[in-house]
DNA sequence: GTGAAAGCGCTAACAC
DNA sequence: GTGTTAGCGCTTTCAC
C-alpha cells in the first residue's frame, strides 16, 4: 500500500495538518517547512488518497455520462465533447452504456454508482417520464436527446420538430414531392422518433403535400444497416420516393448505400437528408446534407448545468434548454431543374 | 444528505453490523431480522455510500481508459468494447482524452485519479518507454496501440508489421506496383506509424519492388481531413500511385474523397486500403478494404489482464499479447486486368 | 446470529 | 503557522 499523510508527517517530523497544508497548497506555510515536507513526500512517493478525500468532502469530481452506445458516432462525438467540457471544470467522466434499453436507463437514472458520481448526464431512448418520478438519488440529473420529459430535470435538446421541418423544407424547396421518412421505430409503443416524424408531417402539410404513411419506413435500430434495410424495404414494396429524410445520419448513410447498390443515383434520382452531422457524412463519397445540432453547446450546457447545481445553485429551476442547429446542405441534395 | 447505515440501524433497532449484513447479502441472517432491516432501508431510501466502501476496501471497481480522442471511430468503437467488457466484470470505465499528447499521456500514466481507479488501460501515441520508467502508481497498467514498449507492462496489440505487410501484399497481388503510404507523421522525432511503415517497406522489398520514399506522404494528424490533404499533396507534386495504403481508415477515407474529387476512380485508377475496420468503411459508397484488428478481443484481453492482476495475480509476468486481425477485401481494391 | 468498536486516509474545526 | 482531534460511512475482527 502507498504511504499516507501520517507516514509523511512522521518522516518529516511534523503534524498531519502541516502535510495536508502542503499537499493542498495552503498559502500560510513557511517555505522551509514546505521544503521539508516535500522532501518526505518525494521520498515516500506519497500520493493523496482521493477516495478518502471524496468520503470526507462528499464530492468526487466525477460526472457520469450514459449514452446508448459509443458505436454510434453521434454519441461518440458527443461523449468526446462532454469529456472535454468536463475537463475544463476539473471533472472526469464515468461512462456507461444503456444500449437504449429502458431497464438499463432506469437503473442508471436511479443512483448509478451512488455517491461516487457527483452528477449524471443521461441520453435516454426508451425511458418514460414515469420512470423518473420515483428518483431518489440526489445527484443532479441532466437529460439529453430527442425525448421531452415532463419531469423536474434539466433537459438539453435542440428543437427537434422545428429542425425536422427545416430539413423537409429544404427538400420541398428543391422541388421534391414524395419525401419518405426513414427511422420510425418498428414497435410503436415507445416512439423516440416522434418529434422528427411530427416535423415531417407538419412541414409536408404546410407545403400542401399529402402525408403518405406508406412513405414512412420503420427500422429496428439506428444504425447504417437499419437504414439500408429500411430503404430496401421501401423500394421493394414498390414505393418510389424522390427524396428521403432520415432520422439520423447513420440511417441516411445506409439508405444512400442501398440506393447506390440498386443503381439509383443520389441526389439525381433520390435526394437524402440526415440528422446529427457526424463527421462521417462530410467525407462520404456523396457528402451528406444534414441537420447539425451544436454538439459542443449541448455538451457544454449539460456539464455547466451539473456543475452549477453542484456549486451551490441546487435550487436552480429545471429548464428545457434548446441549443442551436443548422442545416448543412451538401451533395446528397441538389436543386432540381423543374 | 442520504441516510447512513447508522440511521437505518437506529430505525430498525438493530446494530450497524446487522444492517451491513443485510445490505451485503450475508447468508447468516434470520429472515425476520432481514425483513425488519429491509423495511427500515426502504423507509429511509438508504443507499450504501460507495465512496466509504471504496476507502475501506481499497478498491473502487473503476477502470480508467485513456484514448487520444473519441472523435476517431476506431477509439470510439474500442472504448465501447472496453465499457462492455468491463461491465461483464462489474467494472465501470472512467474515460479520459490524451489528444495524443505526450504530456497528457505521461500525466495519465502516472497516477491518474490515484486510488480511485483500480487499473488503467492506456492507448498512447507519443509516450516514450522512458516516460514509463519512473511510474510509481501501483494500479495495473495495460498498454494498447501500435507502439511497442520496452517496459514491464502488459501490451495488447496486433502484429502491426505483419498486418501492414498483409495489406501491401493484397495490393501487390492485385498487380499494383506504385503503392503509396499515407500517414507517416510529419515530425519525425516520434514516429507512431513506424511499424506499419516498416511493413510497407518490407513487403515491397519482398515483392522486388522499389521503396520509393517520394510515395510516402506525411500527415499532421490521423483524421479524414489529413488523409485528403496528404493525398492531394502527393498528387500535386506529380506522383501518380496506382494504389494507396493508409495508416488508418480515416486517412484512407479522406484519400478516397480527394481522389474522387479529382476525377480519379477508386479502385480503377487508384486502389485504397485502410487499417482499423471502422464501421464507416463498410458503408461508404466505395466500401473500404481494410485490415481488421479484433477490437473485441483487444478490449476483452485488456480488461481481463487488469482484472486478473487485481484478483490476486499481481505478479503475473508482463506480456505482449497479439490478438488476431484479418484483411477484409472490399470495393476499394480490385483485381487488375493485367 | 448479532453487537461493539477500531480504523481505512483524509479534511476542517479549533486550540495553541 | 502549526498541532490535535473528531468524524465522513463503511467493513471487519472479535466478543457474546
Amino acid at each position: 500500500m502507498g504511504a499516507s499523510l501520517k507516514d509523511v508527517a512522521q518522516l518529516a517530523g511534523v503534524s498531519i495538518k502541516t502535510v495536508s497544508n502542503v499537499v493542498n497548497n495552503y498559502p500560510h506555510v513557511t517555505p522551509g517547512m514546505r521544503a521539508k515536507v516535500q522532501r518526505a513526500i518525494d521520498e515516500l512517493g506519497y500520493r493523496p488518497n482521493l477516495t478518502a478525500r471524496h468520503l470526507r468532502k462528499g464530492r468526487t469530481g466525477i460526472i457520469a455520462l450514459a449514452v446508448p452506445e459509443l458505436g454510434n458516432p453521434y454519441f461518440a462525438e458527443l461523449a468526446g465533447a462532454v469529456v472535454d467540457a468536463a475537463a475544463r471544470h476539473d471533472y472526469t467522466v464515468l461512462l456507461d452504456h444503456t444500449a437504449g434499453e429502458r431497464q438499463k436507463e432506469i437503473l442508471v437514472s436511479q443512483g448509478f454508482r451512488a455517491h461516487v458520481i457527483d452528477g449524471l448526464i443521461l441520453s435516454p431512448i426508451e425511458l418514460e417520464a414515469a420512470d423518473l418520478l420515483g428518483r431518489t438519488d440526489d445527484a443532479p440529473l441532466v437529460l439529453l436527446g430527442e425525448r421531452e420529459y415532463d419531469a423536474p430535470y434539466d433537459q438539453i435538446a435542440i428543437d427537434n420538430v422545428s429542425a425536422a421541418r427545416t430539413a423537409v423544407r429544404h427538400l420541398t424547396g428543391l422541388g421534391h414531392r414524395r419525401i419518405a421518412f426513414l427511422g420510425a421505430r418498428r414497435e410503436s409503443a415507445r416512439q423516440p422518433a416522434h418529434l422528427r416524424l411530427r416535423g415531417w408531417r407538419e412541414e409536408l402539410t404546410a407545403a400542401g403535400l399529402p402525408c403518405d404513411d406508406s412513405l414512412v419506413a420503420a427500422t429496428d435500430g439506428y444504425g447504417r444497416v437499419d437504414g439500408a434495410a429500411a430503404m430496401n424495404a421501401l423500394l421493394d414494396r414498390g414505393e418510389r420516393p424522390d427524396a428521403v429524410f432520415a432520422y439520423n445520419d447513420l440511417i441516411a448513410i445506409g439508405a444512400m448505400r442501398a440506393l447506390t447498390d440498386r443503381g439509383l443515383r443520389v441526389p439525381d434520382d433520390v435526394a437524402v437528408v440526415g440528422f446529427d452531422d457526424i463527421e462521417e457524412g462530410r467525407f462520404s463519397t456523396i457528402a451528406l446534407t444534414t441537420v447539425s445540432p451544436d454538439k459542443q453547446a449541448i455538451a457544454r450546457l449539460a456539464v455547466e448545468r451539473v456543475v452549477a447545481r453542484l456549486a451551490g445553485a441546487p435550487d436552480l429551476v429545471p429548464e428545457r434548454i434548446q441549443p442551436g442547429y443548422t442545416l448543412v446542405a451538401r451533395e446528397s441534395t441538389a436543386r432540381r431543374p423543374g
